[in-house]
DNA sequence: CGGCAAAGTAAGTAAGTACTTACTTTCATC
DNA sequence: GATGAAAGTAAGTACTTACTTACTTTGCCG
């Protein structure tokens, strides 16, 4: 096999058991046995296990677990349609969330063991968007759409209503005991609540 | 020393390190040298390390970190206090949550990492929260109070607003670059928020 | 005091751990 | 078909891991 091939055979396998386990309960020769070669092999393309992870932070990072909203949401914005801002905003993160979950778990499990995909995640992605967002909730507050609450804590909470309810339905509800929705069902009425409790008046008052 | 002080001491420093690190990622000779004993002395009080996880888990879990709402809240479900109810429900998760930033941790390393306590946890207390809090909201409904949308979809984004909102804090946040609010200040956001989006008319429409 | 159980330890063990070394196989090119 | 570099491995290394054993200290009660 190729050396590139293998080495991104190896990363893939990596990312998996990494977010699985996390990065102290993951071990080399795990990864070399689930690649079906010797950890020798392992260490050939990454110095350490470090290193491993290290590249694997570029590999997801890159691959845009959260793919940049501006472009999805700017026709929508433009538009002035909040109702299709945030609930495309919401199904697009949602769906994220359940095709890719490995990306989730290696986010969580890399905040809580301190490593540096948290902080590049949240510097390289999450601060922009809070930005960006932001901009788009004072732009309509100026426009005297919205309520004057703090822009950032209104993107908190809708980003609050969609992340938590895909980490309670991957790491707690994984069988939907408590709450089975679909999520097109959630993302509605996410944003239904979100736009009613900081837009001015309600044009519509449909059930 | 007597021989219950000390096992409450070593599962007090288990409880720090196991959070701090997860179970993995928490070895037995850090737990004997942070109690001052030799690791032996920890083996004589808990046969193996899982054993003293599983003990955090009855440790942490009776302590209550979450305090039983219903008795917090009676009075001002009696009263008909919609605001009071989620506002006080808001801001005793959220100081909750920043005093013992521990159990949020271990909570989250116990889901990722597969461990007992986050099914006990979701179990014994999160279940009934939902069933709590949902049948008060199903009340409401029934008084026209609110709106006729699922009442445990309305609980997820209440909880997932406050609760994300911790997660924020003591997990990527720290130094509240991106939103730096009081917990009273989020908790009233919230409440609004989720009020004004549930409710068929809002009597009050003060900015 | 003496005795004795409980509190405590030093020094192990066997099975991992990340990582290395010294060697063999594969295979495209001249 | 010979050659040489790249792909691959078996068998290590030094160290850490959870857990044990055989021993010493402490403090209380008659």
């Amino acid at each position: 096999m190729a050396a590139d091939e293998r080495r991104s055979q190896i990363l893939q396998i990596a990312v998996q058991l990494f977010s699985q386990h996390g990065f102290r309960g993951t071990t080399t020769r795990e990864i070399a046995a689930a690649a079906q070669v010797s950890e020798a092999m392992v260490f050939r393309h990454f110095a350490t296990k470090q290193e491993l992870y290290s590249a694997i932070i570029d590999f997801k990072a890159c691959e845009g677990g959260l793919a940049n909203p501006c472009e999805l949401l700017s026709e929508f914005i433009a538009a002035g349609d909040d109702y299709a801002v945030f609930y495309n905003l919401a199904i697009n993160a949602l769906s994220h969330h359940h095709e890719d979950k490995d990306f989730m778990r290696l986010l969580l499990f890399s905040a809580l063991e301190g490593h540096e995909l948290a902080e590049l995640f949240f510097d390289r992605y999450i601060v922009h968007f809070y930005e960006f967002l932001g901009a788009y909730i004072e732009q309509r507050q100026k426009e005297g759409i919205f309520r004057q609450l703090q822009p950032r804590l209104m993107v908190r909470s809708f980003l609050g209503m969609v992340i938590h309810h895909s980490l309670n339905n991957s790491l707690w509800d994984k069988d939907r005991r408590l709450l089975n929705v679909s999520n097109e069902e959630a993302a509605r009425q996410f944003t239904e609540i979100l736009l009613r409790g900081v837009k001015i008046k309600s044009e519509k008052e449909e059930v």
